[in-house]
RNA sequence: GGUCCGGUGGCAGAGUGGUGAUGCAGCGGACUGCAAAUCCGCGAAUGUGGGUUCGAUUCCCGCCCGGACCUCCA
């Protein structure tokens, strides 16, 4: 029997994963704000859900992956304000630009995406029945959520109420009745984008929209929830309180997965230290599966340092599946997944275990195991990496002037003028590209 | 200050109460005109001090070091 174990922020355990109705698993991410190019850290974020979902997919018949857009938000409308446009002006190429780039890692497409834009309705919806069974008031021309009215309130992060009001940093407003309530609604100047509501013109906090598309799209109960250790305390907190208190009697998801952050050459990524990478510019130096590979080479629990050594590192290790499967041209992936990459992946997601497994397959498939290079296709669909056949990988486009090196070579070898041949050989590095001779005169071109 | 996590070979990075995966790098050999790739082989690690145990890297406690969250951030 296959189980799959994953560990839950909830309990902080590890546990066997048990779906709400095994014929369709819900599960949710939470997406990006879209002000901005995505992140590397974004990036390891729906890596890690990437494989997770294909991992269900592969145990159970049905996975409906949400993953949302927040394009309500307080930096999309200063951004607006800057450039004197509508917020969907600001926030169209972001989405483009974050669809562009996941596609590039090889990343599924979420079955639906939706928008809190689209989801006003839901939005106040739940904000009317928080306010109607006492859970949130209305002062000041704000909607805030009451903490001390949920009980329950901070068990999920691990906080009391004293603790967060004591470590408060920030000054409360002072329509606020305890100082760790938050806003659920909030008023806009005509100068800011607003939307009717029983409270005025105005916009939602920034929590409240993924309790409604949640709700929405996988009903009040759902399997699992996604998203970076950072989100953990506020976001996550207040999501489970507003969704909890709004529908007595459920309890939102079930299974809470969390990835921790990522390092850039040793140092967090941070809006202050401004060494935030993008991942546009990372796909611009290296192939999207090897960032790919580099985002899985650590678990998803531990930190990461993403580094130019690492990445460098992944693509050899692509090289080197790419060459075993080079070995057996035209083979097809095998039906099941291989035991020596599901058992890692089915413990908590253990990537780096899987692409130990890979490499053990590799070595069998280069030694000459056809069924070994079946099944490390195999593998590569879960883990969601040998997307492209050995020659693209290795080839890409060679250009005309590398060709025409590479063919003098073969001329200058076969009259043995060995010197002429290193310099071409040379010359052929120093645009990029290396040469690999094979039997009879033959040989490889393959970028550097 | 509060809460939490981690310290494994040169580097990256898993697992495990009983002689420590995997990759990269390095070294020796085969192959090659020389290389590259491939193959064969090699060296190399569990922060520190105690405790539990027949036995701990794995469990417990102290210490040292590092990191995260508590504030917008995946």
């Amino acid at each position: 029997m296959t189980q799959l174990t994953l560990y839950n922020t909830r309990t902080r355990t590890k546990e066997v994963f048990t779906p709400l109705d095994p014929t369709n698993v819900r599960a949710y991410l939470c997406g990006p704000t879209v002000y901005d190019r995505a992140h590397i850290g974004n990036a390891r974020n729906v890596m890690i859900f990437d494989v997770l979902i294909r991992l269900l997919r592969r145990l159970y018949p049905r996975v409906t992956y949400v993953r949302n857009i927040t394009d309500i938000d307080d930096k999309i409308n200063a951004r607006a304000k800057e450039r004197g446009l509508p917020i969907e002006q600001v926030t169209e190429g972001p989405i483009r630009w974050y669809h562009e780039d996941m596609a590039a890692l090889y990343a599924l497409p979420p079955d639906i995406e939706p928008r809190a834009t689209e989801h006003l309705g839901e939005i106040i919806e739940i904000i009317q029945r928080l306010i109607a069974n006492g859970h949130a008031y209305v002062a000041d021309g704000h909607v805030l959520f009451s903490v001390p009215s949920d009980p329950d309130y901070g068990k999920f992060s691990g906080r009391t109420p004293d603790e967060l009001i004591a470590g408060a940093r920030v000054d409360v407003a002072p329509y606020k009745r305890d100082a760790g309530d938050f806003v659920l609604w909030k008023p806009s100047t005509p100068d800011l984008p607003g939307w009717d509501s029983p409270w005025g013109r105005g916009r939602p906090g920034w929590h409240i929209e993924c309790s409604a598309m949640s709700w929405k799209h996988l009903g009040a109960d759902f399997d699992i929830h996604g998203g970076g250790d950072d989100l953990i305390f506020p976001h996550h907190e207040n999501e489970i309180a507003q969704s909890c208190c709004a529908f007595p009697g459920s309890h939102f998801a079930r299974t809470w997965v969390h990835n921790r952050m990522l390092l850039v050459n040793g140092e967090k990524m941070s809006k202050s230290l401004g060494n935030f990478l993008f991942l546009h510019d990372v796909l611009d130096k290296a192939p999207g599966e090897a960032v790919r590979l580099m985002l899985m080479r650590a678990h998803y629990r531990s930190t990461l340092d993403f580094s130019d050594a690492g990445l460098a590192e992944a693509r050899k290790e692509l090289d080197r599946f790419y060459r075993a499967l080079e070995r057996h041209p035209g083979v097809a992936a095998a039906q099941q997944t291989p035991d020596c990459v599901l058992e890692p992946l089915l413990d908590d997601l253990n990537t780096p275990g899987a692409l130990a497994g890979m490499h053990g397959l590799a070595d069998a498939a280069l030694a000459g195991d056809a069924n070994a290079a079946a099944a490390l296709r195999a593998a590569g669909q879960v883990m969601g990496l040998l997307n492209v056949t050995p020659e693209e990988w290795f080839a890409g486009e060679i250009p005309a002037e590398v060709n025409a090196l590479a063919a003098q070579r073969v001329a200058a070898r076969k009259r043995k003028d060995f010197a002429e041949s290193d310099r071409l050989r040379e010359a052929i590095s120093a645009l990029g590209y290396a040469v690999e001779d094979g039997p009879g005169g033959t040989y490889k071109l393959r970028k550097s």
